[in-house]
DNA sequence: GACAAATACCGAAACGTTTCGGTTCTGTGT
DNA sequence: ACACAGAACCGAAACGTTTCGGTATTTGTC
């Protein structure tokens, strides 16, 4: 019974060529007005879906596209990216009938085995690159693989086309929102050096700290977690009398601040009379916590859109150039405040 | 340059008909040992991979399967299911070559046309049908197109294979560990009652209550989210006495659990002194907050297995029993403690 | 009314596998 | 020496589409 309809049992009801209902559906020149309609009319009455496999044997293509993810599930965990990215392909992806095929690899090599098979047998027709990293391995290799590829917050000198979300505007506003406050010891919690984009976010700072012509500060090295987030702030804050202590920093995540913030209460600072704090990445969780988190907000969902849209297209063979998205802005929020008198 | 190499490129280099490749590599009777080993080394000299397309156009397969993942990205944003739950599925689908195919839909509408549209083309062999809901539109969906599916953590009388991870024990385990610490006057934030799961943990919940000879104690309906446990904590809590307020409080996942502590501290009540809180799921979060939350362990990734392993047992065919993973364990930290002396 | 050009339509090949029926070959038993 | 079973191998069809070259038909021009 289940045996589908086929573009001939479409032709045979039209009492056309199969040549000419391939045409008519895809509207190719060559077919007059009147039995397009009727070849339409067929194809509706008998509920006729093109299929997947004819076409893509056809057309040598996979109408699907790769994100392979390669995190520690558990940073995943409260990841608020993902969601909201792949959110936003689907956007794109979905009415032009492609679809997103998800991979996860924990350790590095095994992503670039994921990549591997991935083009192999050619079950996609391109991939994001997201999460870049410093000489990421991915990037020869799709390349050596002839497979289109669509960076994702990369270098300006990144090798293939990219989607940017500016950090310099918002980290700029945040200096400048601390300097107005009359903060003087500032302090960042970056993240892992190996990631670009901790890189960048840490360049923003120094000189946006520079532009604002205050001191250089501390800088200490997180990784992206709650638990970095706790760690930082015990470098910075224990064992430090009050006037040791930076009165503002910033953490290169919301997670890691929302660490930073409960350790630091625990070791006796005060958020935000006595330290204030910020994040990056504008996550739900942090119009939860109290206080709730001044951070600068980015928009995932736009750059999931975005990429997946040039993605397309470069797949369409066009030459997509590269676009910046409305760069992520401070949100304000009460983890920051005035700086501390000094006594 | 590119064209990939085919089988009938194989067959030239090996001397044979294509048919005898196939037949050489897939193992298949009929071909000599010595002619196999020919066969298998042209295979290997040319980098032969046998082209997806053409393996699907034949075999009637898409070597996919499907996740639909129908929920407010914020929500998704915090949730660690899926993470962990995608991660335990591509281990099982990846050494068979197959594919995870993941779409997100926010309103449930338009879940129901992924699935069909999913379907429609054959672009998956079957679909995971997760986070049901009571009566839930998919099922019969997925049962007209003849989808296979496997449900997870789905009603005992679920109508297809089911993978389940047992909460009663747990459950159980809670209200004896509360029961055990003194604690008379306890209370249930539940999850939206539209979720089944969210019903089974209430269920569960009244079961062990009135099995460990407690009062029933007041239930109120949670959202799973963060702010869901604010507003909880405030009908539980705000304007009442002490002597008015629960002593001991189950929330039905970690997040709503980390959203009621925190809304208990601002209103007065001490964690664990006063009040007792425990969650559900066992994500990392909760091992970072302060107190550390005492919860139910649940382990996504094996449930992901597990699920995976059963739908392509049905998409071979085989008829599938349903499958009990260990079930979710109690963990004691530090959110939970001896009942408050009442004066 | 003849001829060229444009238009509508068709048939077949191509995409890359698997499968199935058929042919050739080898070896066994009589 | 012959029949015959079984193994090894082959050719072609099938899966469902798109594309391309070709033929028949219409239209337009002088």
């Amino acid at each position: 019974m289940n045996t589908r309809v086929t573009i001939v049992d479409v032709a045979a009801r039209a009492g056309v060529a199969i040549s000419s209902v391939s045409s008519a559906l895809n509207n190719r020149p060559g077919v007059s007005e009147e039995t397009r309609k009727r070849i339409v009319q067929a194809a509706q009455d008998l509920g006729f879906v093109p299929s997947l496999r004819g076409r893509s044997l056809s057309a040598k293509r996979a109408f699907a596209v790769g994100l392979v993810v390669h995190r520690d599930p558990y940073v995943l965990e409260s990841d608020p990216f993902f969601g909201s990215f792949i959110g936003g392909i689907e956007t794109v992806l979905d009415p032009r009938d492609y679809a997103l095929i998800l991979q996860m690899g924990s350790e590095p090599v095994e992503t670039l085995d994921r990549y591997r098979s991935l083009a192999a047998n050619r079950r996609v027709d391109g991939v994001f690159l997201s999460e870049l990293g410093v000489d990421d391995p991915r990037v020869p290799l799709v390349r050596e693989l002839g497979l289109p590829a669509i960076g994702v917050n990369a270098e300006l000198d990144f090798p293939m086309p990219s989607v940017r979300q500016g950090h310099v505007e918002g980290i700029r506003e945040l200096v400048a929102h601390f300097a107005r406050l009359g903060h003087r010891r500032l302090a960042l919690v970056t993240g892992p050096h190996e990631f670009i984009h901790a890189g960048q976010r840490r360049r923003a700072w120094s000189d946006a700290v520079t532009a604002e012509g205050l001191p250089g500060g501390e800088i200490v090295e997180g990784d992206f977690t709650y638990d970095g987030g706790v760690v930082a702030a015990d470098r910075l804050l224990a064992g430090r009398a009050a006037s040791e202590r930076p009165t503002a920093v910033m953490c290169s995540n919301d997670l890691s601040a929302i660490g930073f913030m409960a350790r630091a209460g625990e070791l006796g600072a005060r958020v935000p009379e006595d330290l204030s704090v910020a994040g990056f990445d504008g996550i739900q969780l942090g119009t939860y916590v109290r206080p709730t988190l001044t951070t600068i907000a980015t928009t995932p969902r736009l750059l999931g859109l975005e990429a997946a849209r040039m993605l397309l297209a470069a797949v369409d063979g066009e030459r997509v150039a590269d676009v910046d998205i409305e760069p992520a802005r401070l949100v304000v929020r009460s983890s920051t405040g005035p700086a501390p008198v000094l006594r």
